[in-house]
DNA sequence: AATGAAATTGACAATCAATATCACTTTCAA
DNA sequence: TTGAAAGTGATATTGATTGTCAATTTCATT
C-alpha cells in the first residue's frame, strides 16, 4: 500500500535514518504481503527483484518498520519468527493448526476484558499479551493421518 | 519430593531406560526447585552436588521428565526454556513482570471456556494453549525507574 | 558374583536463527 | 560538489539446544 510506504518513509525522516534502495525494496514486498511471513521468506521474494539485497538487511529493515509500528513481530511455536503487517489494524490473537500451520486470526473482547481483571487482581498493569491456540482445523481432523503433531508449514512461502 | 522421584524411576523402567546417578541427581534438583528454572540454572545446582555432570545430561533429563508428565517446559518472551513441576498441578498460565522478571501462576476457567468457544467457532480442536501477559507488578510500578522494558531476571537462579 | 549386550554419558562439534563486525559504498544536508 | 554520517553485505559470532561417538555404566541373565 503507497500509504505505508509512506509511512515508512516518514518515520525514516524523523528518526534521521536514510531512505536506501534496499528499504524501499523490502518494505514494499512486506507491504505485498498479506500473511504471516518469515524474514527468510521475505527475503527470498526480495532476491527476486535484486539479487544482491542481503538477509541481514532483510533482518534489519524488519526492526525497522516494528519501530515505525508497521511491523508485528510473532513468535509461534519455536523456530523462527514471523511478521505482519500492523498499521491500523486492531488487536488480534492467533488460532494455530498443529498439523499443517494453518493459521486464523480471532479477536474476542470478553477474553481481554477477564485477561485485564486477573492483572489487575494480581496487582499488575498489562503492557501487552500472547494468546495462542494450538490445535487441529477442520480439515487436518478429518483425515485422520494422525501425524506428528509438528507444525509442518508455518511461515514457509 | 520422594513420591516424584518415585514415579520418574517407575517411568524409566516401564520405557525400558536405565535409571543412573546423573538422572537421580538432576531429577531430585529438579523437584527441589519450586519456582520455573533453566536447563542452564539447574546444571549449576547440580554441578555443586557433582561437578563432572555435563550440561548436555541435564538437558536429556529434562526432556525424560517431560516424557514422564512431571516437567513442562516453558518458552517465555526470549532467549532460554524455563521448566516446572507438571506433576498433579492442574493447568495454569503466567503473568510475567517485563521489568523484574517475577512470574505469578494463575488459572481463569471463563477465559479457558471462552478459548474452547472461539475454537469452536473457527472450526478447530484445541489441543493446548499458551497465554502470557506480560506488563508492570505492583513494585515496579512503583520505583518510577523507567528502565529498558527489557526483562532482567527471569530463570535467574 | 561375573558377563556382556544395550543404554548412557560427556566432550566436542554442529545447528539454526539472529546479531555483531568491519571495510567499502551510499545518502543527503550544506 | 562534497564529506561526514549512515547503510550495506560478506562474514564471523553468538547462544541455546541437539547430534556424534568413543568410553563407561547399567542390569538381566548366567
Ligand atoms: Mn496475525
Ligand atoms: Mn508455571
Ligand atoms: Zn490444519
Ligand atoms: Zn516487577
Amino acid at each position: 500500500m503507497q500509504n505505508k510506504q509512506h509511512k515508512f518513509r516518514q518515520h525514516l525522516v524523523r528518526s534521521g535514518l536514510k531512505a536506501t534502495r534496499q528499504r524501499e525494496l523490502i518494505a514494499r514486498a512486506f507491504f505485498a504481503t498479506n500473511t504471516h511471513i518469515s524474514a527468510e521468506a521475505l527475503y527470498r521474494r526480495v532476491s527476486g527483484r535484486d539479487r544482491r539485497i542481503g538477509l541481514v538487511t532483510v533482518y534489519r529493515t524488519l526492526k525497522l518498520l516494528k519501530e515505525a509500528g508497521l511491523a508485528h513481530e510473532r513468535q509461534f511455536g519455536e523456530g523462527r519468527a514471523l511478521f505482519e503487517h500492523a498499521s491500523s489494524d486492531r488487536h488480534h490473537d492467533h488460532m494455530i493448526c498443529s498439523h499443517c500451520g494453518k493459521i486464523v486470526e480471532f479477536e474476542n473482547c470478553e477474553i481481554e476484558a477477564l485477561q485485564e481483571e486477573v492483572a489487575r487482581r494480581l496487582g499488575f498493569t498489562i503492557q501487552y499479551h500472547k494468546l495462542e491456540l494450538y490445535g487441529r482445523c477442520k480439515d487436518c481432523r478429518a483425515d485422520a493421518s494422525g501425524g506428528t503433531g509438528r507444525i509442518r508449514a508455518v511461515g514457509a512461502r
